[in-house]
DNA sequence: TTAAAAAATGTAATAGTATTACATAACGGG
DNA sequence: CCCGTTATGTAATACTATTACATTTTTTAA
C-alpha cells in the first residue's frame, strides 16, 4: 500500500495538501518550499505549513530531516523504531532504512554512562547507488 | 590535557575567543549566542562567528550539533571517526562518544543498496545520568 | 625588498527558517 | 443552545545563515 493508494481518509485539507506535495517530491522539501508550492491551493502563512508538518509527523506519515531543515514522506505509514536516513550529496534523494538492532546498538554507548535515550537522529550523507555509477 | 591547558597556540584571536567561550559553556551554544557573549571582546557580525566556527570545525576542535543549530567543544583535540552525541533533554548537556565499530555498523544498512557513506550525523536525545537520578 | 597575487577578515545587507501572539472558526459535552 | 476546548487563520517578529563587497594581512616570486 503506497501513500497515493491511501486516500488520506481522515486527513484535513491542509494535511492532504502537504502530504501529497511531499509524496510527489523526489527530494525532501523545506517548509517554505512547501508553502510556495501550495500557495495556489490556499495556503498563505508559514505557520499553516509548520503546524501541518508537526501533525503529520505525529501521525507517523512524514519525517523531519534535522540536518537539512527539510521534510520527507515516510516510507510506510506508521512504523516503530528509529529511521536511518541515507541522503545523497549529488541528487538529494533520501532513502529511509529501518533496523531495530542497528539503531538500538547506537544507544548502548551513551547508556554505559547511565544515559536513557528517548529519540535518535541518524542521518548519513554520501552517494546513492545511481550517482556512484552515474 | 584539557582545552584550557592548551593555550590555543596557533589560533587567531577570533578562534581563541570562540573556542574559549565554548569551553566555558556547560551546553552547546548557537552562533548568535556566541556573538552576544563576545561582543565586548570585539566581535561585531554573525559572519565573524560563522567563519570562525567553520575554521575550528575544520581543525577538529568543535562540532556542530545539526539538530540543535548549535556548537560544542570537541571532547579531545582531533579524532577520527563519527562522534555520537548524547543530548540531555533536561539539562542540555552533551556527551560525545567515539566508537568506530558502532558508527560503522550504521552505514552497513544503506550500503546494502549501494550507498557510499561520507559523513554521518548521530544525535541521541534522552536523559543524562544526573537528571535520571535527580 | 617589494609588488602582485592570494588568503583572511570586516561590515552591511539580505535570505532562509521557525515561533509568538492574538483573532477567528469549528467542535463537543452539558 | 451555550460554553469551554481545540483547531485554524493571519500578522508580526525572532532566530539562523549566507551573499556581496570592501579592506587588511599574508604569501609568493621577481
Amino acid at each position: 500500500m503506497t501513500h497515493s493508494d491511501h486516500p488520506d481518509r481522515k486527513l484535513t485539507k491542509n494535511q492532504s495538501l502537504v502530504l501529497n506535495a511531499l509524496a510527489r517530491a523526489k527530494q525532501p522539501l523545506g517548509a517554505y518550499s512547501l508553502l510556495d508550492t501550495l500557495r495556489d491551493k490556499g495556503l498563505k502563512a508559514p505557520l499553516q505549513v509548520y503546524r501541518t508538518l508537526d501533525q503529520l509527523a505525529a501521525l507517523g506519515l512524514v519525517h523531519r530531516l534535522e540536518s537539512l531543515n527539510a521534510w520527507t514522506i515516510c516510507c510506510q505509514n506508521q512504523h516503530e523504531g528509529t529511521p536511518i536516513f541515507a541522503i545523497c550529496n549529488d541528487c538529494g534523494t533520501v532513502a529511509e532504512h529501518l533496523d531495530a538492532t542497528v539503531a538500538d546498538t547506537l544507544t548502548t554507548l551513551p547508556a554505559r554512562s547511565g544515559f536513557v535515550p528517548h529519540r535518535s537522529v541518524i542521518e548519513i550523507y554520501g552517494q546513492c547507488n545511481a550517482c556512484v555509477k552515474g
